[in-house]
Order: C-alpha cells, then sequence, then structure tokens
DNA sequence: TTAGGGCTAGTG
DNA sequence: CACTAGCCCTAA
C-alpha cells in the first residue's frame, strides 16, 4: 500500500517542488506512530530532501535511529541495546539535536527511553501544523481579519465551507446573528479595530484556550502530531478532475447549489454534486482508518509498544454550512456611486482601489451586483 | 477583470 | 408566495 501511494504519487502527480516534498517529510517524520518502513516508502517516492533546514526533522530522523535501536530487547543483559544507543549517540549530528540531557544518560537503557520518549513528546510542530494553525487554528482569526476579499477566497478554498463560516462567525459576520447586530457593529467600528479583541474573546471562549499565542500552538501541535493518523480511501489529491466539457455542462447545473444549504434538488434529476474540493474539509463519502487509541500505550517503554490496530470506520458527513450576507451601508453605496461618477461604469477595479478602506471587505464583483442592483429602481 | 446569467436567503 | 439583494459561476 505504501507503495502503491508512492507510485500514485509520482505518477498522476507533478513532481512536488522541493519546498514542498520537504514540509511532507518533515510532517510525516515526526509522527512517531509513524513506521520507518512508511517513512522510507515516501523517502524514495519524494525528490531528495536536506534536512538541515529544520530542527523537527533533524530531531525527528534522530529520533527514529534511537528508536530503532532501542526497540531491542536488553532482557538478556547482554549490553546489546546499549551498545547500539551508544552509536548513534556517538554521532555528533544525532548528539547536537540533545543539548540538554539524552547524552550524558548513556548507560541507563530505562532513563534512555524515558528522555527519547519525552523527546518525541516535544518535537516542535511541523510547518504544516504551523501553517494550518495559521489559517484554521489557533490563529486564524488574525489571519482572516487580516486577509482581503481575494485573499479570504484562497482561504476558504483551502479550509473548507464550514470552516470559513465558523472562522467568519467568530470574526463578527455571524450569519445567525441578527442582522441589526451585524449593523450595529459595522456602525460602531468603521476601524474594526475592536473585532480582534471580540474574535480572540470568542475563539478562547469557544476552543477553551486561554493562553497565549505562539507557545500555546506549539502546544498544540505537538499534541495532534502524535495523534491518530488518519487516512481516507479516497486520498489521491485531485478531487476534481480536469473539466471536461461534459462534465462542465453538469456542474454548471449544480454549480449553484454548491454554497446552498440542503440543497433541496427540485427540477435537477442528477445527483448532488458537492462543494467545491477543499484540502481540508472532509468528503461526505470519505472513509476513515484510524488507530485505535483508547490504550495506555504511552506508558510502556518504547519497545514494547504496539502499532495500534488499524480499524476501518465511517464518519458522518461535516454539518451542512450556511451562507453569510452581508447588507451593503448607506456610505457603500455612496461611495460606490461616487467612484462610478469618477472612474466610469465597470471599472470596479480602479474604484475599489481608491476607496480601499469602504471596499475593504467587497470584491469588484461585489461592486458591480451592487451597482446593477442599485440601478435596477 | 468584467459582464451577465442564475440561485437563494431574507422579507413582507 | 413573490420579490429583492447579495452572492456565485462562467465566458469572454
Amino acid at each position: 500500500m505504501v507503495a502503491r501511494a508512492t507510485q500514485q504519487a509520482s505518477t498522476t502527480m507533478p513532481p512536488l517542488a522541493a519546498a514542498d516534498a520537504f514540509r511532507v517529510l518533515e510532517f510525516v517524520a515526526g509522527n512517531r506512530r509513524v513506521p520507518h518502513s512508511l517513512l522510507a516508502g515516501l523517502l524514495a517516492g519524494l525528490p531528495p530532501v536536506s534536512p538541515h533546514t529544520s530542527p523537527r526533522l533533524r530531531k525527528a530522523i534522530a529520533l527514529r535511529a534511537l528508536d530503532a535501536a532501542l526497540s531491542g530487547s536488553d532482557a538478556d543483559g547482554s549490553g546489546e541495546v546499549l551498545r547500539k544507543a551508544r552509536d548513534v549517540l556517538a554521532d555528533p549530528g544525532v548528539a547536537a539535536c540533545f543539548p540538554d540531557h539524552l547524552a550524558v544518560v548513556r548507560d541507563d537503557v530505562a532513563a534512555l527511553r524515558r528522555l527519547v520518549d519525552a523527546e518525541w513528546e516535544s518535537l516542535p510542530p511541523s510547518e504544516f501544523e504551523l501553517e494550518a494553525d495559521r489559517i484554521a487554528g489557533a490563529g486564524a482569526l488574525d489571519t482572516w481579519a487580516n486577509a482581503d476579499q481575494d485573499t479570504r477566497k484562497k482561504l476558504r478554498r483551502l479550509v473548507g465551507e464550514s470552516t470559513a463560516r465558523e472562522i467568519l462567525g467568530k470574526l463578527g459576520q455571524d450569519p445567525s446573528k441578527a442582522p441589526q447586530v451585524d449593523e450595529a457593529a459595522n456602525a460602531a467600528s468603521t476601524s474594526g479595530a475592536n473585532e480582534g479583541d471580540r474574535a480572540q474573546q470568542d475563539d478562547e471562549a469557544h476552543l477553551g484556550r486561554g493562553k497565549g499565542e505562539a507557545s500555546l500552538a506549539q502546544e498544540d501541535c505537538a499534541r495532534h502530531q502524535q495523534e491518530p493518523v488518519e487516512r481516507t480511501t479516497d486520498a489521491r489529491i485531485p478531487e476534481k478532475p480536469v473539466t471536461s466539457a461534459a462534465t462542465k455542462g453538469k456542474e454548471q447545473a449544480t454549480s449553484s447549489h454548491v454554497t446552498g444549504q440542503a440543497a433541496p434538488d427540485h427540477n435537477k434529476s442528477h445527483p448532488v454534486t458537492g462543494p467545491k474540493p477543499s484540502l481540508m474539509e472532509r468528503k461526505p463519502s470519505a472513509i476513515v482508518y484510524q488507530w485505535d487509541s483508547g490504550d495506555s500505550d504511552s506508558e510502556r517503554p518504547s519497545h514494547q509498544r504496539r502499532l495500534p490496530n488499524y480499524e476501518r470506520r465511517m464518519r458522518p458527513p461535516p454539518a451542512v454550512p450556511y451562507k453569510t450576507r452581508k447588507k451593503w451601508t448607506e456610505i457603500q453605496e455612496r461611495t460606490l456611486i461616487e467612484g462610478v461618477d469618477k472612474y466610469g461604469k465597470g471599472n470596479w477595479k480602479d474604484i475599489k482601489i481608491a476607496y480601499p478602506d469602504v471596499f475593504q471587505d467587497r470584491s469588484t464583483v461585489d461592486m458591480k451586483d451592487k451597482f446593477r442592483n442599485m440601478g435596477r429602481h
């Protein structure tokens, strides 16, 4: 399966850029649950990666070597395990990864194992995880708050519709709140300065996170990386195949349901196609393979740990997202008219650039649509 | 980037 | 139910 996966990757996907290969490897190598054989398969399928840029990767590789050395039994008292571990630690590159204490405990296998466990636990988060945290995790509100409309669109693609809604909701654009509340908030904060505060409070309240920033994210990620490996049966990335003429027609027919809720599907006889593919949103049809977790495995020394059983289990489809609508303020309407007077109808880009504050959360298409609506009466 | 077609949440 | 405003999608 590993072989198949890597083969798949190398044949059906464009070759990974070195930087991306690095991220993949950095992420996978640092997950202790991923067996070394699997990592080796991955390495074979990726462009060459230099570990030198990432402490996490360096350390993960060193820890894997130590794990391998410590995996044998030392019950026979031959000292074989200890000798292997010493060999590994003799490598200055490995020793450099553990400046603190690990290199000191060279003749106590049990202590060494405990320390290796601790080192795994404290492995810094991968770039993937940090980035995910920035766009959909603890840092999401900041990132989204500072993103312009186009960037938000991209973010939305990445995190998926329901997560995007959740984040926007926390940013104070919650569609479930009464519109006048939204209006009031709008009027009160032309600058949006207090949005951040409120967002942060919301974030902490909703996510149960009271601690601060970077360290928090790190903790979070460190924890996640030791969590179960999930994998859908449909793990191949290109969810949306190259659009052929035939599928285009279908798509057009259904596309507008995409953002709508539980598409009523009236008068359309074909099956409802899912929302735009997102890298982070779960497909309703996805099947999850998951390590079963509920045991006290972490209490055992690493060499006695078993890889948990691989268990197939269905996940329910994600909650159906709702749409956010933002009413145009009077200022925006007036400015739009002024802009059209000044720059001419159709030069939406110019108008947007001319009044960046007013149209910060409006795309040029929004402006075009609004002007069309305004002209209808 | 823009124009235009079309869908739908929200409102009365 | 009808209508409108806001938004999305695609072609050009």
